[in-house]
RNA sequence: GCCGAUGUAGCUCAGGGGUAGAGCGUUUCCUUGGUAAGGAAAAGGUCAGGGGUUCAAUUCCCCUCAUUGGCUCCA
């Protein structure tokens, strides 16, 4: 067979002489193309694009329009950075250096050299005038030994552990003009495809992510093929730094920290405040409609009660070291579960109490590591949307659901629509150590897990190793507007704790039974969702949740009674309204109200003053034009309705 | 916890070996002005804290604390 068929994106089949490449496919098509062809992907695999082609395979080409092209691209810009720095700085180690979501980094061992951002545009420079050499990204396959060989003789430690993992006949070199690399590929066809080049920031990095081994210094860069994406992507991570939780939080005075007081010790401001008690009566609400009942539960706990639940041992180092009262060890808890599993037993439970819902939105203590503290989003002291819910193993997928769907209600008054679902399981290899050892009760929950999820249509991925020590969970993971990644809320299956607390109840046969326990956070904690909200609103909160509803701007002091009479009004009605009554003029008060980001302002003068109706602004600039002060009262508590 | 950066007025920031500056905000006065900034004056700082070098430190060096970019961690 002298030829091969290449079934193309759109569906159509050529004919190409047996050993065609990517590349040489795309100059069939066209010229242009094959200028802007990256690499390409062969059923499914991404491949250099002079890969030559053996067998019938289906070809997609990929240029910069495609993720996975410019994953290549970047890919091999880490290579040339990696190649800038090595003719820089002689002598350096060489890491790791992969493509990420946006743009690629390189890790680095500098040895006594300190590198810091001073030294980018030297490299920017150097990268450029390397890029324009045009040099191509040449595949190489190598022995082991060779490999070995070659990177004993570079001095390159790092490289040879790498080496040391992988298979002899899998290994491949790349090289572009002076510069050799170990790569696994692909690359692009050569580095003219590089054109505007920023190294964004260093850090230090753990050698394969283990802080017991050496930390390497990061350079995080990006890279485009025209300036003007560049110039763009630059304004982008300007706009989300405008979004920024701690830099609204701030504007907006919803939260403070003071040295006094602590890291990671928020201060809620009057404006938090009052946003955290709307939170809190729309989660009353919604939990007492699916039945929950609330509970509340002490702060602190004796130190056996964490060793009963087990958390003492594996998390202590997650918890406030304890205080010695009357001799005994107390802890500020850094979990509610304890106190609740507490309140189950108080009372005997027959098996027609259950399913028994405990919610509290109760404030637990993390020591988190120094370096973890990230304004609202991790903090040492948190109140959670908690509730814990007891059942039987028949009500289990029944009450899962149920949380599910509390999940989805949230989701769409927030109206949140970017996240991921994550369900977490446990990896059987781990039973014992990590994970709590009763292999069949894991399977079984998950399957549970898994059919209410598949049941009720979500979106979900699966993750292999991540459950709670005490059951499989489900994560809704979101990201900050600087992208960081967190756990928005949890919900987790609980098969152990039962056993530890000696929970039970009476069932139909008069015999003691162990109930499963889901641990749910859909709101998440305060700190960590008032955070997200102030992301996700840009500051711009809806009038139901805005600190401030309404502002009255009298036009001159002339009608500072009318003012103050709607203001009146408005705050009788339950409206958050307030008065300015400051001398200034009505454009520096209407300024003011937009930057403080308040939804409706409401401007008397002359004509309203004479009329008894309002003049009614919304934020952003609509003009609603002139009502009835008793109409515009309405529009608001309609609007603002929990 | 680790590597790097940063810390000057309430906020945003400039400055720099000879004990400090701007804009906004605040207070007071003038102005009574109709949909994104009217004018003037004043108050406000142990230049994060501690130690060192120096005739002299806010500035240079060291330590601590905090913030921050990452790494590690995240019940």
């Amino acid at each position: 067979m002298s030829h091969v068929v290449i079934t193309l994106p759109d569906g159509a089949k050529k004919e190409y002489p047996i050993g065609v490449t990517p590349m040489e496919v795309a100059m069939s098509i066209s010229e242009g193309l094959a200028r802007n062809v990256l690499s390409a992907k062969l059923n499914d695999v991404v491949v250099d694009a002079s890969t030559a082609i053996t067998k019938d395979v289906s070809l997609q080409l990929l240029t910069w329009k495609d993720d996975e092209g410019k994953q290549t691209y970047w890919h091999s810009s880490a290579h040339l950075l990696a190649e800038a720095l090595e003719t820089l700085y002689p002598g350096i180690k060489l890491a790791i250096g992969p493509p990420i979501q946006n743009g690629f980094y390189y890790d680095i061992d500098f040895g006594d050299h300190k590198f810091s951002a001073d030294d980018f545009e030297a490299v920017e420079k150097k990268m450029i005038e390397l890029a324009k050499n045009n040099s191509v990204f040449e595949r190489k396959e190598v022995s082991k030994a060779d490999a070995i060989s070659y990177f004993t003789e570079k001095g390159d430690p790092y490289k040879l552990e790498l080496i040391q993992d992988l298979a002899d006949g899998s290994i491949t070199f790349y090289t572009q003009g002076n510069f050799t690399d170990l790569c696994r590929g692909p690359h692009i066809p050569h580095t003219g495809h590089i054109k505007s080049i920023k190294l964004l920031n260093t850090a230090g990095a753990y050698w394969r992510g283990d802080e017991k081994n050496k930390q390497l210094t990061r350079i995080y860069g990006i890279t485009f093929p025209k300036k003007a994406e560049l110039d763009e992507y630059l304004m982008m991570l300007e706009e989300a730094k405008k979004r920024d939780h701690r830099k609204l939080g701030k504007e907006l005075e919803i939260y403070t920290f003071d040295d006094d007081v602590g890291p990671g010790l928020p201060l809620w401001l009057p404006n938090g405040g009052t946003i955290i008690e709307l939170l809190e009566t729309y989660a009353k609400k919604v939990e007492k409609e699916a039945g929950y009942f609330r509970v509340k539960t002490p702060h602190i706990a004796r130190e056996s009660m964490y060793i009963k639940s087990g958390h003492l041992p594996y998390y202590k180092e997650s918890m406030f070291p304890p205080m010695e009262i009357d001799g005994v060890n107390y802890y500020l808890k850094a979990m509610n579960c304890p106190h609740h599993h507490k309140i189950f037993a108080a009372t005997p439970k027959s098996y027609r109490d259950l399913p028994i819902r405990l919610a509290e939105y109760g404030t637990c203590y993390r020591y988190e590591q120094s370096g973890e503290l990230f304004g609202l989003m991790r903090v040492r002291s948190l109140q959670m949307n908690d509730a814990h819910i007891y059942c039987t193993e028949e009500q289990f997928e029944r009450e899962f659901q149920g949380v599910n769907a509390l999940y989805l209600k949230h989701f769409e008054k927030f109206g949140i629509d970017k996240y991921v679902m994550r369900f977490s399981k446990h990896d059987p290899a781990k039973l014992g150590k990590k994970y709590i050892d009763m292999p069949e009760l894991w399977v079984k929950t998950e399957a549970m897990v898994r059919r209410v999820l598949d049941k009720m249509g979500v979106n979900y991925i699966e993750v292999e190793d991540e459950a709670a020590f005490y059951g499989p969970k489900i994560d809704i993971q979101v990201w900050s507007a600087i992208g960081r990644e967190f756990t928005l809320a949890t919900n987790q299956v609980d098969f152990a704790q039962a056993e530890r607390f000696d929970l039970y109840f009476t069932n139909e046969n008069n015999e003691r039974e162990r109930p499963i326990i889901i641990h749910r956070a859909p709101l998440s904690t305060h700190e960590r969702f008032v955070g997200f909200l102030l992301e996700h609103y840009a500051g711009n909160f809806p009038v139901w949740l805005a600190p401030k509803q309404v502002i009255v701007l009298p036009i001159s002091d002339k009608y500072a009674d009318y003012a103050e009479e709607v203001g009146n009004l408005l705050k009788k009605s339950d409206i958050r309204a307030s008065v300015d009554h400051r001398a200034e003029k009505a454009g520096k008060k209407i300024r003011d109200a937009e930057v403080a980001k308040i939804p409706y302002m409401v401007i008397v003068g002359e004509k309203e003053q004479a009329s008894g109706n309002v003049s009614v602004r919304m934020h952003g600039g609509t003009d609603l034009g002139t009502m009835e002060l008793q109409q515009f009262a309405e529009k608001i508590l309609n609007e603002a309705r929990i």
